[in-house]
DNA sequence: CTCCAGGCATATT
DNA sequence: AATATGCATGGA
């Protein structure tokens, strides 16, 4: 079982090409990388100020841009050009989910607060462990335990311009043998017990990606919640963000509220396996306008 | 200073 | 099953 998701917003992604060491995607449109990288669900990316964002994703210190509809990524081999594809998640068909969504003017009123936002792909370990460190915290904390956790764990993969390491998130092995007391330097708090069971219950194969992925959802979601500083919710956001379950959304007491609120019948136009996708609309609407849309929106 | 952050574990009702 | 409380830490 691959991602989840409904056949009718599924593509081919765009073929790579290979311009002056970059890879390149052509019509990724609807993509907005500043919108996608910051909306709550990756934690690494940092914009270069130019239009620029660089993190280290995959072991490979990577640089985004986008150029019109142009997606160019440098730093990363071609052969991870699939990797990208999947990361960035253009072989979904964003064009039909939006459609789709704009069924409803209240779907409509969020799609349209930021429109370039696509649910990547990202790696499972780093998932994992990024949101047990989410667990009651603020976007810019998480960032810097994460980076600190890159900074004192992670594997050197080169030097950014100004000499600084560029380093990997953390192999499960890595963190595995740690103690409580070598994760002080994070500054993590009670979170530290939660990432050390993570990195152990990954490192000993007691929970193995290819497994989760090859199970039904809901069984993934018992597995995740095994671990030490797992909830609901979390469990929920790694099944999204970090497992491609894009018909997984999370659900905690905050969101449900505003879900509520917006959706007192429930969800509509979600059933087809993109209700995290929807979901990711309303969450970043309702953090950034603090407004509730009524359900009586004007049409287009 | 206070309030709270992409919650969870645990105890109590 | 539902609700209440403590929790490390530091942004705003």
């Amino acid at each position: 079982m691959d991602s989840v998701i409904g056949n009718d917003f599924k593509i081919a992604a765009p073929e790579p090409l290979f311009a002056g060491g970059a890879i390149v995607f052509e019509g990724v449109a609807p993509l907005d990388l500043a919108a996608t990288f910051d909306c709550g669900q990756a934690f690494r990316w940092r914009p270069r100020g130019d239009g620029c964002f660089n993190a280290v994703v995959a072991g490979d210190a990577v640089n985004a841009r986008l150029d019109g509809d142009r997606l160019e990524i440098r730093g990363a081999p071609r052969g991870k050009a699939k990797f990208w594809a999947e990361y960035f998640a253009l072989d979904v068909d964003y064009t039909a989910i939006h459609k789709a969504l704009r069924a409803d003017a209240r779907m409509r009123a969020c799609l349209a607060f930021s429109p370039g936002i696509r649910v990547l792909r990202q790696e499972f370990f780093e998932t994992l462990v990024s949101f047990i460190i989410s667990q009651n915290n603020n976007i810019t904390r998480i960032k810097g335990i994460v980076e600190r956790l890159c900074s004192c764990f992670g594997e050197t993969v080169g030097e950014d311009h100004q000499g600084v390491p560029d380093r990997a998130f953390p192999t499960p092995s890595a963190i595995a043998s740690l103690s409580p007391e070598d994760l002080a330097p994070l500054r993590a708090g009670y979170r530290v017990a939660g990432i050390i069971d993570a990195a152990r219950r990954v490192d000993s194969g007691e929970l193995d990606e290819t497994a989760l992925r090859a199970m039904p959802t809901a069984d993934a979601r018992r597995r995740l919640l095994e671990v030490h500083g797992v909830g609901p919710k979390i469990a929920d956001c790694v099944l999204l963000f970090g497992l491609g379950r894009f018909e997984s959304f999370p659900v905690d007491v905050w969101i449900r509220r505003a879900m509520v609120a917006l959706f007192p019948e429930g969800l509509p136009c979600c059933t087809a396996g993109i209700s995290g996708i929807a979901q990711q609309y309303i969450f970043h609407y309702a953090r950034n306008c603090g407004t509730i849309p009524q359900s009586k929106q004007p049409r287009d």
